[in-house]
DNA sequence: CAGTAGCTATACAGATTGTCCACTTAAATA
DNA sequence: TATTTAAGTGGACAATCTGTATAGCTACTG
């Protein structure tokens, strides 16, 4: 399961202007329109691209404080109820299992530090949910990218 | 600083079929294509939606194993070096400076558990890094999402 | 009351998309 | 080696969409 140069290039094309067209991504990787529909549905179809979702930025939106709650659960219940509590509280943007002291590793925003204690509130009241702890974001000199992985890869051949 | 209803929907709706043109968007929404051009144009500007950028799995290219690394860093070097650091390591997608006992949170991916160690090395490697600590993320029941926010939003008015 | 901002409706040329088709390679298979 | 198969190229066509402008209407503001 990887990519190949034009695939990578691809995505990178995209990445940096993801409002391009088939046709005028085939012009500037040099290739035939149909190379580049044929790639992008099959990057699709493999499931390597997810989507093309519009990027929101939740602090763009009032939603300035950003942090991570580590959630330790209990056991008994197993992690499935937990999560879908968990999914119905909007302020939770991601939720994972994890491993070490704690179960589950959610990243959640909030107006301000005092609505995000309404949020912790909120997940604490969760059933399943033993104790949490969190640390808020102060700054994200790295913020979420994929180019630089897909630039790596390249050396593979198909699939 | 928030949205109205209409945004809303405008983002949910192409959040959900993002592939959806501007005059496809106008019918669905029941409004004029001169008014979603210029909402999204005034999204855009103001920075609630900061891209449309293909959204890649890293699984699907093979970058089977995510975590999350915590690190401590020699506080006297200060954060941006060490972050420049950490951005020039493509598993690096994403870091944060953080509250508590710890000074920044990062997430990576690797090929493997194996591979996961070396990333960690490299890491580790970096000037101003005095320790780390890894979580694994087993599953991720929740993954990334902003439309229950968006949805949420709704009872504002213009900014 | 005048001015501004936002929405609607309409118009038009130019560009793009979804699909076909025929032909050429390169690689895998018999 | 001969034969499939998958992938890419170049071209063509109708239908659709985009960028851009115009003008009228409404609601809010100073």
């Amino acid at each position: 399961m990887t990519i190949d140069q034009l695939d990578a290039r691809l995505i990178a094309l995209l990445a940096q202007e993801p409002r391009l067209g088939v046709l005028e991504c085939s012009r500037r990787l040099g290739v035939a329109r149909g190379t580049v529909q044929a790639r992008l549905d099959r990057l699709t179809a493999r499931g390597v691209i997810t989507g093309f979702g519009p990027d929101v930025a939740p602090a763009a939106l009032g939603y300035d404080v950003m942090a991570f709650v580590t959630l330790q659960i209990r056991q008994i219940s197993g992690h499935d109820p937990v999560a879908d509590q968990l999914a119905g509280i909007p302020q939770v943007l991601e939720v994972h299992t994890i491993t070490g002291g704690d179960d589950m590793h959610c990243r959640v925003v909030a107006r301000s530090n005092a609505d995000l204690q309404q949020v912790i509130d909120r997940i604490v009241e969760v059933r399943g949910v033993v104790r949490t702890s969190s640390v808020i974001a102060l700054d994200t000199p790295v913020p979420y990218r994929i180019l630089p992985l897909v630039r790596d890869v390249p050396r593979g051949e198909r699939d």
